[in-house]
DNA sequence: CAATATAAACCTGTCATACAAGTTTGAGGA
DNA sequence: TCCTCAAACTTGTATGACAGGTTTATATTG
């Protein structure tokens, strides 16, 4: 019942699988590059001996992982790195009891220590006033937790960027789902003013330790920033 | 023409992401785990007021992400964490040029120093010896590049595993097909045996402070193999 | 009664077809 | 040359069909 697939059959168990990879192929052989178009799905319907259907659910696994980009009427493209493509990964897995929330704080001491490091060596101007109004903004929204936590995770991800390597971007950017999940408890946690300014006032801190490209101050604070952090979820009991 | 999608529609833009929405939705709800079957993709199709094909790309969606697993005439189960699924978001992102391969370098180091640290704190016995299996199968295999390559990946991987961290062996797990495709590269450019067996040596060497507990010392001889190999690649020209 | 064989019911994988709605292309006109 | 607009193309969704794998329930057998 298995139909040709180019020369290339049988390699992934099902045809959609076997068509993933001939598509993932013709983005590397053809060289494709982000905004570039692949071809129509009849087009590769025909040319890989498959369905449309096949070659539409190979389209949505490429979609799911972000590899390419898919929009009515138009053709599929190749997409550009995205931040988010791995943010459902890490969701399921703390929702499966795989991952615990401490896991991932010490995942993000390990990397962000480093990306502050960077940022504080590679930043831009830009970067450097878009970090220092983030970490002012959470400051002076204190009294509303959503907006303070918005700016938190655009904090964190805006000094990923400044790092100037996009897998640490792409990590960092994994962790948001469950941040927006978890935040909240590390915030509530904080029952006392002085914590909360605080952990506010760490955060102009190290804005200013990268503003002042200060590597090794800004990577303190920030190890500084992780462990108040994790030790705000333990006494919330999140351990 | 947009159907109901169970009171919460018109979130994803589409039917089969609003679909996807509503069936990772329904694995929380109902706290689906491992192993745990999911709805038939006629049941959901009712369910959720859309044809079947509309489930089906939402299914084959998530299962791109490894959030769930498809099996012929069995239903759909959750998925176990798996180590492999971020591998082709790194590939991508190397191949369209936005992840150089000094950058990933840069990544490992910073995780690995702490996976090997957390390994020497945390190894089972049985870790231990299968790490320095690796590494003396490395240097027993000196001659047949494939195989070193081979255990190199999976001495890191395991070590990655022995730090007890799921989120650590995932991304290590993630760098798997990028290295695959780059590992080649910086074993030729190691073209006098002194190199090549220094190499071999150092992983011998890591092995060995793991398995004696000491976290230091660990850490500091992955620091000095990320160095060594970053240098390496440079020297062959891959900047 | 328990274990097993077997058939029925169910389920997924793939194909074909149809049509609405969005996008690109190209011919023709200003 | 630039604009307009219809034709051609493309994707999104729905429906129906069937082969082949899996589960379940029934019936048979020891």
């Amino acid at each position: 019942m298995r139909a040709d697939l180019q020369s290339k059959s049988g390699d992934g168990a099902s045809l959609v699988n076997d068509a993933v990879g001939a598509i993932t192929r013709h983005i590397r052989t053809h060289d494709l590059g982000p905004g570039d178009r692949l071809p129509s799905e009849s087009g590769l319907s025909k040319e890989l001996n498959v369905s449309r259907t096949v070659v539409r659910e190979a389209f949505r696994s490429l979609a799911a992982m972000r590899l390419i980009e898919l929009h009515a009427g138009r053709r599929a493209t190749v997409a550009a790195l995205d931040f988010g493509a791995m943010s459902p990964v890490i969701e399921h897995g703390v929702h499966i009891d795989q991952i615990s929330i401490q896991q991932i704080y010490d995942v993000r001491r390990t990397i962000e220590t480093r990306t502050a490091t960077l940022a504080a060596l590679r930043r831009s101007d830009d970067q450097a006033a878009t970090i220092r109004d983030h970490a002012e903004a959470m400051r002076d929204h204190g009294s509303n937790p959503e907006r303070v936590m918005e700016h938190d995770l655009a904090f964190h991800l805006e000094i990923a960027k400044a790092a100037r390597n996009p897998v640490f971007t792409l990590i960092v950017g994994a962790f948001d789902g469950v941040t927006r999940q978890t935040w909240p408890i590390g915030w509530r946690s904080r029952t006392s003013e002085e914590e909360r300014s605080h952990m506010l006032d760490l955060h102009v801190d190290i804005a200013a330790a990268i503003a002042a490209g200060d590597p090794k101050r800004s990577s303190e604070l920030m190890a500084l920033h992780f462990d108040v952090s994790v030790r705000a979820l333990i006494a919330a009991g999140l351990a």
